[in-house]
Formats: structure tokens, sequence, C-alpha cells
RNA sequence: GCCCGGGUGGCGGAAUUGGUAGACGCGCUAGAUUUAGGAUCUAGUGUCGAAAGGCGUGGGGGUUCGAGUCCCCCCCCGGGCACCA
């Protein structure tokens, strides 16, 4: 055979099968089929300028294996891919250059499809979604509709983060440690109109629907520590000298005897009532202090309590005692009832407030075991309740219902659940997301609308949603489905307007409107009012929504992605259901994963969707680092270039090796070197394919070489299936290993182990099984069947173990008994050795695998 | 501080889940081939030791015939949460 066939061509080849596969549709996928479906999805990317990074590939190789060992299990197979394009970054380059957002976004997602295609993924390209897409978009603000008609959508002045240099609003998701996620500037604290959804709501149903997930069960964790459910009561304290009442959330109703002081809030509603006329000025100081702390002040100074005494006092509703009220910024108003009672005995936050301003500190619990030790204080562990009345000598635990039910028989407390998680403010005061299609009109023209039979009948939330703006109180009004998409407009400049007012707000072209209350059109108000008491003057909501929108519900559209009427057909959602597997990374778990399953759930409730759960199983690739072991940043220079990479290497070394690497979910360095290695590897496939010679017959012969490749198969299926890649890719290196120091072996062997190779390196194989008369695609081929009947050897090697260590071996025939195998073991010269002059005192034979003799002296 | 995950050769990592520790790859050493380099091939490569053999999975204890794997204590690294009453 010629040299030149000897010589692996990669980019030659992996040219020519990116481009069979696009031509023949290979990895189209089918919405009416006889075949079992398999939908492997990945996390769509963000288009960055960057280009593709090295990290994404590796989840997307990974699904791409699942997805072309799935089809050749014979699976109906979906593996989608699309953009998750609107975002800051283009909005800034926009702002810094004009550049309509619209036009970087395509030019990066260009680059992106580029390379992603240069991979050669098992994608259906027919599917490809964009979320900046109207077509797209008009079923996200769809969506947000829903959620406004079921009241699950308000409006409302919230203290959020505004970060000047960003001159936007950032979630609390987008803060960290008190810098802005993207650009890490300083964020401070600034009240603004927010349009809000009520995920607090769903907080219950996000919650238990976590039990069913086949999610890292550290992801579960998070999400469950997120959403944070606690169980406790809230007690009413009448205040002293007054007739209003104190309300407190408390999860420890049993400690409410060592109850020695309370705290409300420094921006809680009644403080005001409660400050006395001696106390007014260091209370307002103090209030004035606290709103100036950023959260950031809040946390690094968590360990340093502050407060100052109100002058007033409450009356402990189980003991009558005068309690004096604080106030102090440990206690969050966004939490429970912004106000506790403080058990300091037995609260860690209370007893160390308490012993800085000279608090009594009084034990209500003791330690089981009256251990003194165990029970110091503050001590929240289980334990005995005493100087606390009737309930004196009763296990704390248990009498925590006890205790709710005394309460709530006298009218002074009852039951009570409380979740960290808050509502989700939806809103953006930016240009480049998706417009929230609602329309502000007068109190009048609302109450025109709501008794209106037009098309917005049965879209008004049963609550109006209002905000007031220069001093008049505005009415919200969706939308009708029939005005979607609302576009965005074209503007002439991104800058942010600097006071919390997007772009949009601008453009009075398309701000203010002629509304139509019966059909939901809308026309520019510097056009005639057109005729008829239907048309009213309205406001366009500016702002815009957040980029987790269009990430909610992506994994539908491409089930359906060129649906006009809706956002997904019914049968082809429950012909393809949810993906089957998804993976994305970690840094998700509480963000696009929580805000997915809510859309997603409430789309379920509204009966739009056959599943409640979106993603049934999930799993987070490792990052990969750069070969320093930093993380991979342009300034420390360190960035690999997967264009650079397959340049030099190819696809298919670039798939193996980032497989290779280590475990997929764990944080792995990148390694020139290793890359080299696995290359090698596939260019020994390569050669192996062409030693004409040692291709002998159409049946493998060999006995041994029959028996490892049946190992392989059944390694590497098992491998795929438990996502252990790197260990697939081993063995497949050890049976090339093997059959490189073979004399002979059959063309079947190498076709089959092709087939294992398939999902990994899918080029090279497509080639060398055309090259060996095999028809393409090499995926339609059936998976091989490990024959389990050829893995047993009919000899078997024994070890022979003297204390557990190993001293020696033999064969012996697989039906070989256990005393044919010992005593063979005591007659082992080795082994004899260490018996000298000792006792045996226990013989232990493990079938098939080993003898130990345990001896003494 | 609290809650997870993890610590195995010079490096990335295997180990049928309590049964031959270090598979596979990288690197390294020697040799073959080659004008040379590269590529390829062969042999070796945990550690101490000439060998026999000893020691060895972060450290210390324990259970067991047998422990990387199970239990207790400690150290280190990574991630998450961080006044949520």
């Amino acid at each position: 055979m010629a040299d030149e066939e000897l010589f692996y061509d990669f980019s030659t080849v992996e040219k020519k099968w990116q481009e069979f596969w696009e031509r023949e549709n290979t990895f189209r996928a089918y919405d009416q089929s006889d075949k079992p479906k398999y939908y492997a999805l990945d996390m769509f990317p963000y288009p960055s300028g960057a280009g593709l990074h090295i990290g994404h590939p590796e989840g997307y190789v990974a699904s791409d294996i699942l997805a072309r060992y799935k089809k050749a299990c014979g699976y109906n197979v979906l593996h989608p891919m699309g953009w998750d394009a609107f975002g800051l970054p283009a909005e800034q380059y926009a702002i810094k250059t004009g550049t309509h957002p619209s036009v970087t976004t395509q030019s990066n997602v260009d680059n992106f499809r580029r390379q992603i295609k240069s991979i050669g993924f098992a994608i259906d390209w027919e599917r490809e979604i964009n979320t900046t897409d109207p077509e797209y978009y008009q079923w996200t603000q769809w969506i947000f509709l829903r959620l406004f008609q079921r009241g699950l959508a308000y409006v409302d002045e919230k203290p959020v983060w505004w970060c000047p240099n960003l001159r936007a609003v950032l979630a609390n998701e987008e803060v960290v440690d008190g810098k802005s996620e993207v650009g890490n500037h300083p964020v401070e604290r600034r009240n603004l109109r927010q349009v809000v959804l009520r995920i607090t709501a769903y907080a219950e149903k996000l919650l238990a629907g976590l039990d069913d997930l086949d999610w890292p069960d550290s992801t579960k964790r998070q999400q469950k520590a997120w959403i944070g459910r606690s169980e406790g009561a809230e007690v009413q304290f009448s205040i002293d000298g007054s007739d209003k009442k104190l309300t407190v959330y408390t999860t420890r109703p049993d400690t409410l005897f060592g109850a020695t002081y309370m705290v409300i809030a420094p921006e809680h509603p009644l403080l005001d009532q409660l400050v006395i006329a001696e106390k007014k000025d260091q209370v307002d100081a103090y209030i004035l202090a606290a709103a100036k702390k950023s959260d950031l002040d809040r946390t690094d100074l968590a360990k340093d309590k502050s407060g100052v005494f109100t002058g007033s006092y409450c009356i402990n509703p189980v003991n009558n005692e005068k309690i004096p009220v604080w106030v102090a910024d440990y206690v969050l108003i966004s939490y429970g009832t912004g106000a506790i009672m403080a058990v300091p005995a037995h609260d860690e936050r209370d007893y160390e407030f308490a012993e800085k301003f000279g608090i009594e500190i009084r034990r209500v619990i003791a330690h089981p075991d009256g251990d003194e030790e165990k029970g110091q204080l503050p001590y929240s562990g289980p334990g005995v309740m005493e100087n606390s009345g009737d309930y004196d000598g009763m296990d704390a635990h248990t009498c925590k219902s006890k205790i709710i039910a005394d309460l709530e028989a006298k009218g002074v407390g009852k039951g009570a659940v409380n979740y960290k998680l808050r509502d989700w403010i939806f809103s953006r005061q930016r240009y480049w997301g998706e417009p929230i299609p609602l329309v502000w009109v007068s109190k009048e023209d609302y109450s025109l609308a709501q008794n209106k039979d037009g098309v917005l009948k049965g879209l008004i939330p049963e609550n109006p949603v209002t905000s007031d703006k220069d001093g008049e109180t505005l009415y919200a009004l969706p939308l009708p489905a029939s005005e979607l998409p609302l576009k965005l407009p074209e503007v002439e400049n991104y800058q942010p307007s600097g006071t919390g007012e997007s772009p949009l707000a601008t453009i009075s072209d398309w701000l203010d409107i002629w509304f139509d209350l019966e059909t939901g059109k809308s026309l520019p108000r510097t056009e005639t009012k057109p005729t008829g008491e239907n048309w009213v003057s309205a406001t366009r909501e500016t702002n815009t929504m957040p980029q987790w929108a269009g990430s909610c519900w992506y994994h539908l559209r491409y089930i359906d992605p060129g649906n006009s009427s809706n956002l997904v057909d019914k049968e082809k959602e429950a012909y393809w259901g949810g993906p089957d597997f998804y993976i994305g990374g970690a840094e998700h778990a509480v963000l696009h994963l929580l805000y997915a399953r809510f859309w997603h759930r409430f789309l379920y409730d509204e009966g739009v969707l056959a599943n409640p759960e979106p993603y049934k199983k999930l799993f987070h690739q490792g990052l990969i680092l750069g070969e320093d072991g930093n993380k991979m940043s342009k300034s420390v220079g360190n960035v690999v270039n997967p264009d650079v990479v397959i340049d030099a290497y190819g696809a298919d070394s670039l798939r193996l090796f980032e497989m290779f690497l280590g475990p997929l979910e764990a944080v792995k360095p990148w390694s020139e070197k290793g890359i080299e290695g696995v290359h090698r590897f596939l260019r020994k496939v390569h050669r192996e394919c062409f030693r004409a010679e040692k291709h002998i017959s159409e049946e493998e012969n060999n006995k041994e070489t029959l028996k490892l490749l049946h190992e392989t198969i059944l390694k590497v299926t098992e491998a795929i299936e438990d996502l252990r890649f790197n260990v697939a890719i081993s063995q497949m290196m050890i049976l090339i290993n093997h059959l490189q120091k073979t004399d002979c072996y059959s063309i079947n062997t190498v076709q089959i182990l092709l087939q294992l190779l398939a999902p990994f390196a899918p080029h090279l194989a497509e080639e060398l099984w055309e090259k060996l008369g095999g028809k393409p695609s090499i995926v339609n081929q059936p998976w091989p069947n490990a024959r389990k009947d050829l893995l047993v050897a009919e000899e078997i090697t024994i070890v022979f173990q003297v204390n557990g260590k190993l001293r020696g071996q033999g064969k012996f025939p697989k039906e070989a008994n256990k005393e044919a195998v010992i005593s063979a073991a005591k007659a082992d010269e080795k082994v004899q050795s260490f018996l000298q002059g000792k006792e045996i005192v226990k013989e232990i034979y493990v079938p098939g695998k080993l003898v130990n003799l345990a001896v003494k002296g």
C-alpha cells in the first residue's frame, strides 16, 4: 500500500464529512417516528465577540457523544443549537461605537456557528434559534403576558442594585460581593420602579419538584437553600401603652420564654410609632446610617452588631413580661415580618447583640445530657425546656407544635412558613432585551378596557397593576397576542438615560401612542387620533426583559422552531417531551435553572405543556483551566483558542482530548502535550486500518483479540452510559495497542472499533468506515453488541496472598474448586517462604479471584 | 463561620465499589530506525534497596483474613452560602 494512504490528513477528511453530513441532512430530527426519541440539550451560548472558548465544546462534545451513540442505538435523536443573544456586551459595544446590537450579534452568531460547525457536531441546524429574533421573542412576550394575566407580574418601587458605571439596575444574582458580575463595578442601592415576577408563589412547587429530578446533589441543594423554606410561627406582641401589635416570625417558638428583647428592622413601618421622643434623634441617625450602608458593608461588618433602643416595650404573650424593643440592621425588612423576638441564650446573633449591649441572657433549653460543657451558650441544639412556666421539663422540639397551638388558641399567634426566595425583578433599564408588552393608561381608560368585549377581555389581571408617575396613578394593560411581537424600535443613541430609564424612553414615536382598547392596536401619538371612543392615549412600558427570559423556555422552541401560531405544537411537545439530557455549567444552579423551572411549571399549570419539569436529567461539566492551572483569561494570556487547536490537530483530536482530560464533571487543566497523545492514538487507528496484510478474514479467529474486542464493546458502552468518556477512550487505546502488536486480525474487528470510536471522533470513523467498504454514515450502523459469553476466560488467574499481601499467583481452569486452589497456593514456592514456621489461622478463598492465608507467629 | 465535593507516581488520571494500587495518556531513561531533526517502533519507569525484601493512596487511630475504598479525629485544596430569626 502506498505511503500517502498512511497519512492521516485530518483537515481534508474533516471538511469532507462535515459537508457530507450537511448535504445528507444526517442529523435531522424527525417529529414523527416509530423510534424512541432522545433529546440532548446544551446550555446555548451567549455569542460573545471573543468567539468560542475551549470550555464551550466540553459540554457540547459530551452531549454530541450521547446523541451519536443514541442514534446508533436506534433512537430518533434531537440535538439542537441556538443563541442566547440578548445581553449587556452587545449593548455596551453599541454605546461605544454606535453599531446596532443586532449587527454585532449577527456577526458574533456567524462566527460561533462557523466554529461550532468546525467541530463536527451532530446538530440539526434546521432548528437553530436566536432569542433576539422577533419570531422567537414574541413567544417570550406571550409567556410574560400569561404571567401578567394570572397576576404573577406586578410593578413596585424597589430598592434595587444600581450600578453607576453600567447605568443600569442589576438583579441580586448579577451582584457578587457588592460588585457587578459584569465588569466588576461597584453598585449601590436605589429605589426604582420595577416589573416583578411573583416567583415566590411557586416556592413550594419549585421545592417539591426537585425530588424527582436526576440532578447533581449539590445543585439541588443550592436550589433548596436558595428557596430557603423554614417552618415556625408568627407571634404577636402587644406594644406597651399602645393598641398596636408587633408581629414577629420565629422558627423557635419553644424559646419564647427566653426572649429578652425585640428587634425591628430600620425600614419597619411601625418603627416611627415605637420611638419615644427622647430616642428620636438617636434612632433617626441610626436609620440614616443603615440606609447608607451598602450590603457589602452589612456583610463585611456582619460580626459587628449595631442597634439603638427605641424606648418602647412589648409584652411577651406567654408570660406578660415587658421586653425592650431595639432597632438594628441585622434584622432584614425583606424577610419574615421584619421584626424578631431575640433569644440570646439560643441564637448566636442575638447572643452577640445581647453581650454587646448588656441585655439579659436567659437560658430556657437545657442540654439533654445535662452536660454543662455541651450546653454552653448560645446553645441551639435539642434539649429540655426550663424557665418556661408550664412547659418546663418538656422536650423542646416536640413542644414547638404545642406552643403554636396554645398561641393560636389565645389568638396571639399561628404556625407560619417562610421562604428566603424573593420575587424576581424582571425589568432592565436597557435597550437590548425583549420589550415588555404592556401599555400604561389612565384609571378611567382602564375601567373602560375592563368592561369591553374586545381582544383584551380575559387578558387583564384580576387585580390591576398600577404605578405612580408624576402624581398620577397609571394602570397597566397587556397587548393582545395578535400585536406580538412588540419589536424593538430603532434608536440613535444606546446610552442609558442615567436616571434609571431605558433608552426606549427617549423614542417618543414608540413610547407615546394611541391605543385601541378593543383591538389592542396602536399608532404613534404624533399621528392624528383615530376616531372612536376605543382609542385612548397610552404610554408603553420602557423596561426590557432580563437575559434570563429567553433561556427560560428555549428547550421548548427547539421542538417546534417554526411554529407561528403557538410557542410549541402540543403533539410535538408530547412526542419530544423535555430534554433527556441537559448539560451546562454549574454557575447556573440557581439562576437560569430556577427561572426556567418556574416558567415551565407555570406553563404546565396553564395547560400549555404536558410535563411540569423542564430538565429531568442535568449534568455540569467541569471547568477547563489553562495549562498553568489557572482559570483561562485574556489578561493572564493562557487562553486556548479552539480554532488553533483544530488547525494543528483536527476536530477529532480536540473532541477526544476534551473528553480524555479527566472526569467530565472535574475541573482540569489543558495540556498541549496531552492532545498530542490522543492525536497519536487517532493516527494509530488510521494506520492500522491500512495494514492490509493483517486483515486475514471477515471473522475474528484470534481468541485473545475476540475477548478483548468484546470487553472493549462492553466497557465503552457502559462508560458512555455513565458519562465516563475518559475511561471509554482508554479502553479503545488498549484495544488499538493490542491490534498493533497482533500479527493478524479481521476487518470486522477494526470495523467494530470504528463504530465505538465514531461518537468520539466521527470524522475519522466515517472516513475509515468508508475506506473499508462500509456505506456512510457510520452512525446509521447499529451499535455493536458485547457477547458476554466471550468474556469468560477458560483459564483464570488467582492471586495468592499471605496476610493480605501478594505473594504469588497461579492459573486455573475456570471450574477449579476451593481445595485445589488453596493447596496450589500453599505449594507455591514464594508463598511457602512466608509460611515458614508460622501457623495458618484462616484460609480465605474468593472464587475466581484470590486466596488469602492468614498466619500467626 | 456553616454546608457540600475532593486529596492516589514527576503530571492528567484508572481501580470490577472491601479483594493483584498506579490501567490509559503525558513526561522521562535506554535502544532501533533516520544524513539530521521529526515521526515511528522496542524495553523500562511509585519509592528505598545490589538483591531478597521493606515502604507506599494528605496525617493519626480503628474495624477486617484483607482498606485508596468502611468508621473516628486532624490537616490541606476547590465550590456554595453567608446576619433569612
